[in-house]
DNA sequence: CCAGATATTACACGTAGCGATATATCGAGT
DNA sequence: ACTCGATATATCGCTACGTGTAATATCTGG
């Protein structure tokens, strides 16, 4: 990660909290939905205390935050920094990805 | 990460590690020069503690193994099992990317 | 021959990731 | 109405990862 402290840039997220990020991209939701759509996108299953842990330092940082709970649930959004975040985070890391596939196919 | 235990695929492994094989994708290569491949197609410069904590966990893992040294540098290389892993990490990696960035876009 | 770049090791700290556990509520079926 | 499983979140503790820093040694250029 880290959203060190409160700043969202100096190391990068872990993949997990980007992939809360994501699934707020897609619209708010709550914590145990997010478990279901992240397991559904990417097949990786966060365990309670990851997810809420992670729900907790991206609201501390800025990048979601709750909307009105009614009791029960609690939704979360993407805020505009968050989202301006994320895209940077994405293309960068789609960059890098597609460089090292690159470099699989040569050797 | 984690590289948990031995096995590479339980939850991934760190942004940093990935790093480490996307490089050596290039090419064998020491700890040092790992450091500036890193830096140059990522921004993103290790430190010490960070490279050579990944290198030894990425070893034990047997994504990727020592050549011999002369005496100074050690350069490694990525093992099959590390190919093979990398090139499923980055497929997947590119493919959330997309995804996440089609999901901006649209809100 | 001296300074700076190269190259690695070791150590300690904070904290993220994670499983396990606990708790409470809701919905569907009988 | 009753029960069971799914829904939904909170909390605790352990492990180990990321990080900075310091120490050490060697090689190279001026």
């Amino acid at each position: 990660m880290a959203v060190r402290g409160l700043e969202p840039e100096p190391g990068g997220i872990s993949e997990q909290a980007l992939s809360i990020l994501i699934s707020l991209a897609g619209g708010p939701k709550h914590g145990y939905a997010m478990i279901h759509d992240i397991a559904a996108f990417s097949g990786k299953r966060l365990g309670p205390g990851t997810l809420y842990g992670a729900i907790a330092r991206l609201d501390r940082a800025g990048l979601i935050e709750a909307l009105p709970s009614d009791g029960r649930r609690t939704p979360y959004r993407l805020t505009p920094a968050g989202a301006r975040y994320l895209q940077a985070e994405l293309e960068s890391l789609r960059r890098v990805a597609s460089l090292g596939l690159r470099r699989l196919v040569r050797s």
